[in-house]
RNA sequence: CGGGGCGUAACUCAGUUUGGUAGAGUGCUUGGUUUGGGACCAAGAUGCCGCAGGUUCAAGUCCUGUCGCCCCGACCA
């Protein structure tokens, strides 16, 4: 009776049973976030942190690479810039949060709480950028911004998260454009590499682009119950922005002209499409490369004489192979402790007792696939830093692109998709499309599914819009949408 | 913004139908025994029953209002 009880309490709630539910078990059993008071604002706690620590020490390397310098925006954008132009003050004005008083004082100008930085950096840039000698700019921030959600869930959509934006601005539109796409492969990669994450990458619909842009690619990825995920976006603005906000510079004919820009973003939200690919029923399962502990060590029968010693010197060995380690000498049970890490996703667990130091060896678990193994002291290093490197990423990838195949459904009529959803369960959809937004609106009306992206990887399904016959112009990725 | 659900201990919840001393399990603290899949025994500490009014001799329970959270839709990273 007492153990039932305690498995009610501890217990997560199944995937299949109910995968919202499921996901906010998780979030909050695995200690990643703790709510507040204030709706769609969490702290995001050591634990959580630590990955977003993990994530934003990789991507900064790679925008370092690839050129861009950090900076940091303020966080308040007077009303009148906000509304320079059009097209994006309409996207984003019906969220914006605003600072009414300072003080005791009503200001005279409220001042919006940014929910993205262009019209900052367009500010800056109109100050800055003259010559062309002054060009490119390939800026990045990593900030938190503000957009007051109407529904909230943790990392998927919280009313203030921590993300980064890349500003860039540049001579030509095809340094522009050229640019949009090398962030958007920096994210693919990011993704692909450090999270285990298959995407696709494509271009949005001219009805999902970002408010101001010209055109809007992202990466969409495959959560476990089938619904689509926007896992990054890069954008490229054209010289919308710089005519809106009279950014202007000389070029080497000594003529006036635009500058052209790019944006791109990445948010917190990478943590919870971690969650939902990666997840199991015993809780998260997490890429080695940002996984905040990477190896523990269960020490068995720890009081015994010697047994903690050397499982610290088994921590100190794998430490100096640059693996983050820990080392459980809590007084829980080895069960307990099994399951704690399981439900942190902890990639690697090593099992470590008497029975082991006898025999020179330690038990390895790997979280992905729970797989048990008996690993030799001499090769416990090697094999380690093999399996985080290369074994445990590789394999949760194959496992999340296997779902995703498994989800991806290549229709070419209107009752190709309702009968792939209802027989499969939700998924990609492939379909071809004739370009009109008409037809777009339609199949979601009629099926559900939304138009995701128009992936690079085009395949010709048939020369028909699947909605309306009339000759296709792309094939493109449907989806439920978080 | 529409629909649904819920606010009682740190957590999960019972108690509300029919008003009458504030409950359980887990967790926490202390001591002991245990340890290869969420161990066991014993002793403890913990409550503005979301908030504000009202009805009543008496309110966690009835009435009115209000705030918040969760889930599902529509929209958005």
């Amino acid at each position: 009776m007492a153990k039932d009880n305690k498995k009610m309490v501890e217990a997560i709630t199944s995937m299949d049973e109910d995968f919202a539910k499921w996901y906010t078990d998780i979030v909050k059993k695995a200690e990643l976030i703790e709510y507040t008071s204030v709706k769609g604002c969490m702290v995001i706690r050591p634990y959580g942190y630590a990955i977003w620590e993990n994530m934003q020490r990789i991507l900064d390397g790679m925008f370092k690479a690839t050129g861009h310098e950090n900076v940091c925006m303020p966080m308040f954008i007077p009303e009148s810039l906000l509304q320079k132009e059009k097209d994006h003050v309409e996207g984003f004005a019906p969220e914006v949060a605003w600072v009414t008083h300072g003080g005791s004082e009503k200001l005279e100008d409220r001042l919006c709480v940014r929910p993205t930085s262009e019209t900052l950096f367009c500010e800056h840039y109109a100050n800055i950028v003259h010559s062309y000698r002054d060009l490119p700019k390939l800026y990045n921030q990593w900030v938190s911004v503000v957009r007051w959600e109407k529904t909230t869930r943790p990392f998927l959509r919280s009313r203030e998260f921590l993300w980064q934006e890349g500003h860039t601005i540049h001579a030509t539109a095809e340094e522009a454009i050229e640019e949009t796409e090398r962030m958007l492969n920096v994210y693919a990669e990011f993704c692909e590499k450090s999270l285990a994450m298959p995407v696709v990458k494509g271009r949005k619909t001219d009805s999902d682009k970002f408010a101001g842009a010209e055109a809007t690619y992202a990466i969409e990825a495959l959560m476990h119950d089938g619904k689509a995920l926007q896992a990054g976006t890069s954008h490229y603005f054209g010289d919308g922005f710089a005519k809106a906000f009279e950014i202007m510079y000389t070029d080497k004919e000594n003529k006036k002209v635009y500058p052209h820009q790019t944006s791109w973003g990445v948010t917190t939200r990478l943590i919870g499409a971690i969650i939902m690919t990666h997840g199991d029923d015993n809780g998260l399962v997490l890429p080695p490369a940002v996984a905040p502990i990477q190896a523990v060590i269960i020490p068995i029968q720890q009081f015994k004489e010697g047994v903690l010693d050397k499982a610290n010197e088994l921590a100190d060995k794998l430490k100096a192979a640059g693996i983050r380690v820990k080392v459980d000498d809590s007084d829980n049970s080895p069960g307990w402790k099994f399951a704690e890490y399981e439900m942190k996703g902890v990639p690697v667990r090593i099992e470590f007792g008497p029975k082991d130091i006898e025999a020179n060896k330690c038990v390895v678990c790997t979280r992905y696939n729970g797989v048990k193994q008996d690993v030799s002291l001499d090769d416990i290093t090697e094999t380690a830093v093999n399996m985080l490197e290369k074994e445990i990423p590789e394999g949760m990838f194959a496992k999340a692109l296997e779902n995703r195949e498994k989800h991806t459904y290549s229709c070419t009529t209107m009752e190709e998709i309702t009968e792939a959803l209802e027989k499969n369960g939700d998924g990609f959809v492939k379909a071809m499309w004739c370009g009109d937004e008409e037809c777009e609106d339609k199949i979601k009306e009629t099926t559900g599914v939304g138009s995701r992206c128009i992936p690079f990887e085009q395949e010709n399904l048939s020369d028909k819009c699947i909605c309306c016959g009339k000759p296709a112009k792309t094939m493109v990725y449907w989806g439920k949408a978080y």
